[in-house]
DNA sequence: TGTACATCAGTGAACGCGCGTTCACTGATGTAC
DNA sequence: TGTACATCAGTGAACGCGCGTTCACTGATGTAC
């Protein structure tokens, strides 16, 4: 049996991060502690350590976890028969809910300090590349005379504002209001955006 | 001279709140340390807090001297004679460069820890109410027809909208990119925001 | 199968650092007479 | 104007706390023979 160590290693591991996510679930970031895991899980704190290199590692592991299931989430709510700018609606729809059912866990994913040598890490690149590539589809379909740059930048664009949207009404300081009020906002700019107008 | 020693007060509230402002500016909310405002204005630690309660209160004080000039700057980037939607963007643009100027103070801003017990600040009302009061004066051009809550919530999803592609555009994580790309993008969304769409 | 040894997971007290805030003390400023 | 006294701005060393991380030690697990 070669393997029980390995095992319990790996347990660990895994039960530390379930763990880091629940606090940050129920916290937010900062309310991570290397004392609250251990006793949670029910190890030394220096055992942490044997797993990981430091706090930031399980940090960006919860993260990984998390961007995977909000990218779940979006692409599961269209089936591509659905026409555009309605399909943009639906997948902002799940951006939000997403977002309102883990507020805390959404936050650290774009607050969590990305390492400062090597650039940000693969997962992170991976999953934003197909969240993007979500929202580039439809718009293409909406504007087929666009050029690839004006469409990662569009793509970009409307990313930027739905989560823009999300963030500072699920904020109580700016516009903090119900679930059902973000949604009419998201679909009053979505719903409206159509060709080019002049002026 | 009944004033001499109010008078030092007065200087020193401002030489910190200036200092304060200055280390902000240079690194952010988290740079602000009480020694090293001591060591720039020229006084002993303890005399910050003859002057003010705690730290927060001088980031507070920053805060609303940045609204200020924001909202300013947004003012003044309009004449009030253009199409609404050529001022909404007119306004955006402002908003965005006073942000990628002042980046770090712009970020406080939405950091800030607000008071928990009487809830935000009466400065931070009076600006924000001010600044979207400049959005939805052109919004409610755009939309005659559209009712007192529903033209509330419309400028409530422009302002956030244009927040988030700013917030994402400036920070390196999700798509910074070149202040010029940014003007493109608030463009390409405000300048097809037109009259609702079917489907 | 049994024994001796090596490895390394596991432990938790202690280290170290940062940093906001306090507090006993001093001396300049202002007031009373 | 001069003197005695009171106030309170100003000082900075020290307190206190939080918290990530280390490290010397232990004992279980796995390996060699």
């Amino acid at each position: 049996m070669a393997g029980k160590v390995a095992e319990r290693r790996v347990a660990l591991r895994v039960a530390l991060i379930d763990a880091a996510e629940a606090e940050i679930e129920a916290g937010g970031l900062s309310a991570l502690k290397a004392r609250d895991l251990a006793k949670q899980v029910g190890c030394s704190i220096g055992a942490i350590y044997n797993v990981f290199d430091d706090l930031h590692g399980l940090v960006l592991e919860v993260s990984g976890r998390t961007f995977k299931k909000l990218g779940a989430a979006v692409s599961a709510s269209y089936d591509g028969t659905e026409p555009p700018r309605a399909r943009l609606i639906l997948m902002s729809n799940a951006y939000l809910y997403f977002a309102a059912a883990h507020p805390r866990l959404w936050r650290a994913l774009f607050d969590v300090q990305m390492p400062t040598d090597g650039p940000v890490p693969e997962w992170y690149l991976t999953s934003l590349g197909r969240l993007f590539a979500n929202i580039r589809a439809p718009l293409g379909e909406l504007y087929p005379d666009m050029d690839d740059d004006a469409l990662g930048l569009m793509t970009r664009a409307m990313f930027s504002a739905v989560h823009g949207i999300v963030l500072l009404g699920l904020e109580n300081r700016v516009s903090g209001v119900p679930a059902e009020h973000i949604r009419v906002m998201i679909a009053q700019v979505l719903s409206r955006i159509g060709p080019e107008l002049p002026e």
